[in-house]
DNA sequence: GCCGTTTTCGGCCCGACTGTTTTCAGTCG
């Protein structure tokens, strides 16, 4: 799929544009082209054959002609040439705070500034600030600017922001000037990276609030400070920013800064046509007020059904709710199940009898303990001798047991050839079984998988990309091929919480969902205290557009049971 | 650049904060 490598190439030209001062509609439109195709599921090089490249939003006859361009030829004339003249580091610098595409044409026109380094030079010597509309002020913002650049982390998983957001708002709860306090932002819509993170408070006095909040103990910067926001860096990595509105109008900016961005630009465009005006203070007609406490009042008024946070980023949802097709989305009180959880017969911490404690104390009736099989070396994974003992001390926990079951179950290896680690006798004896790569990454992902899916005792493939979000891309797997077989056999696919995989991502889960592919939304537990991240898992299902219904440990442990004869009959 | 039950031309979301201004431009979200 060329899907991403043309989308960078349009957001890389707009930012050309940006830099030389282009119209910003322009622009837009490269960065919403951008946006759709690399979200898009479809493989662009197969619509381009099929000549329906001016059917996808946001790819008009221009950039229908430039997509054309680079998929006969591999380059795009346009680009090639606007390249010419702009620094070589353009994209570094633009992604630097306070240092803006109008400062960096200046500096580059005067001073020659084409890289980072340059631009230190420029501010250490002083050229910088001797520049027109250039202050103290002004000279020391982009310093910062470049200091955090080169310091802070550039996204932050959800797994680490949202317990971030979490101190904050039990921090700032404690004033008795918040009435109602939440995070905002892509923390909300619970994207898997951030960043930033967004805070949104309901108080009288904003001021005060905003000055309690850039003297905490953890800033290490504040980069603002006015009487309805506030932004500052923590611990030299993360930023924080922090809204205040009067309670009245708490719904409205709680839409406002939910995002994204291009929903927020869509549900505008509906409003104007409709003879609204929406800003973060209410939806107004004229002058008159008429909503705005309630963030439902905003959905209401334009005659449209309260869309869930994580379906917020115009991958369709405005015209479902338009249309009242909202799906009921899964929920964390749906799940009844952790159908992933390791014990220390393997690499985790906690006995079995320890781990299923934690695990039924969560509300849960059942879980299933998955162990590595022997292939995993690094992780002590169990051989045949060893599994089978542990099936048998798990049949006698479950006759200890009222009201919560234990499954025995395994997490397989799928071997370099494609074989799995257990015979199928062995996998007969399992309560459930998930199948995963671990090893020899770069041999044939996709047709190993497949090999999986089609074994009769496979019930979910875990963590099936294998990605690590603040380490490594996944492995090089078709996807498309992937669900089909899952489709065609009921395998399902999980969606590991685990905060630094959320594997499979959104957009997977939703082709997923589409094609009636069963999810299974799993911990991957090694420890007690990596339980609670099903919540991560269940934001990424809905981000997918999970249903109750697409979700297999949503079920009863005998619906699962039945479930499993699909396969196993 | 895109797009069209107001339009094939003329629209294209809305506001806060900062700094350097003396009424506003630049940046950001």
């Amino acid at each position: 799929m060329q899907n991403q490598i043309i989308a960078d190439i349009f957001s890389r030209f707009a930012d050309v544009l940006e830099f030389k001062g282009e119209l910003g509609f322009k622009i837009n439109a490269y960065r919403k082209a951008a946006r759709v195709l690399s979200e898009l599921d479809e493989d662009i090089e197969k619509i381009w054959k099929e000549k329906r490249l001016e059917q996808v939003p946001g790819i008009g006859r221009g950039l229908a002609e430039k997509i054309d361009a680079y998929l006969s030829t591999g380059q795009i004339p346009q680009f090639e040439k606007a390249m010419l003249n702009v620094p070589g580091d353009l994209f570094k610098l633009l992604s630097i705070q306070n240092y803006g595409p109008k400062t960096a044409a200046l500096a580059y026109k005067e001073l020659a500034v084409g890289t980072l380094e340059d631009l230190k030079s420029a501010l250490d010597s002083g050229e910088l600030a001797k520049l027109p509309g250039m202050g103290e002020k002004k000279v020391e913002n982009i310093r910062k600017g470049l200091d955090l650049l080169q310091t802070s982390e550039s996204r932050i998983s959800i797994g680490l922001a949202l317990p971030l957001v979490d101190g904050i708002v039990e921090f700032l709860k404690k004033d008795k000037n918040v009435k109602k306090i939440t995070a905002a932002g892509s923390v909300r819509r619970f994207r898997e990276t951030v960043h930033d993170v967004d805070i949104l408070a309901a108080a009288e006095n904003g001021a005060e609030l905003i000055q309690k909040f850039s003297r905490m103990p953890e800033v290490s910067q504040v980069l603002g400070a006015g009487e309805t926001k506030g932004s500052v860096v923590l611990q030299d990595r993360y930023q924080v920013d922090l809204r205040v509105v009067k309670p009245d109008s708490f719904g409205a900016a709680q839409q406002y800064f939910t995002g994204s961005k291009a929903h927020n630009v869509r549900l505008r465009e509906i409003a104007k046509k409709q003879g609204y005006k929406i800003n973060e203070y209410g939806i107004f007609k004229g002058d008159q007020k008429l909503g705005g406490g309630r963030e439902e009042d905003i959905y209401s008024l334009l005659d449209m059904q309260w869309i869930p946070p994580e379906l917020r980023e115009d991958r369709g949802e405005i015209e479902a709710a338009l249309s009242n097709r909202i799906p009921r989305l899964v929920e964390r009180e749906d799940i009844r199940a952790d159908l992933h959880i390791h014990s220390n017969y393997s690499d985790g911490h906690l006995t079995l009898v320890d781990m299923a404690r934690t695990v039924a104390s969560m509300g849960y009736s059942y879980m299933c303990f998955c162990d590595h099989s022997k292939a995993a070396r690094y992780a002590n994974g169990l051989d045949e001798k060893r599994l089978l003992k542990q099936i048998e001390e798990i049949k006698k926990l479950n006759e200890q047991l009222e009201r919560f079951t234990i499954l025995a179950g395994c997490e397989v290896d799928i071997l370099p050839d494609g074989s799995l680690d257990f015979d199928d006798s062995i996998l007969a004896q399992l309560d459930f079984v998930v199948a995963s790569i671990h090893l020899a990454f770069k041999t044939d992902p996709t047709q190993r998988t497949l090999a999986a899916i089609h074994n009769r005792y496979v019930d979910v493939i875990g963590h099936p990309t294998g990605r690590l979000l603040s380490r490594r891309e996944g492995f090089e797997i078709q996807m498309d091929a992937v669900i089909k077989a899952a489709a065609q056999t009921g395998t399902a696919l999980e969606v590991n919480s685990y905060w630094d995989r959320l594997d499979l991502s959104d957009l997977n889960v939703k082709n997923a969902v589409n094609k009636d592919v069963k999810i299974c939304i799993n911990t991957d537990a090694h420890a007690r205290e990596h339980l609670p991240m099903m919540a991560l898992g269940v934001g990424t299902a809905r981000r997918g557009w999970a249903g109750k219904k697409d979700v297999i440990n949503t079920m009863t442990v005998e619906e699962l049971k039945q479930w499993q004869k699909r396969n196993r009959a």
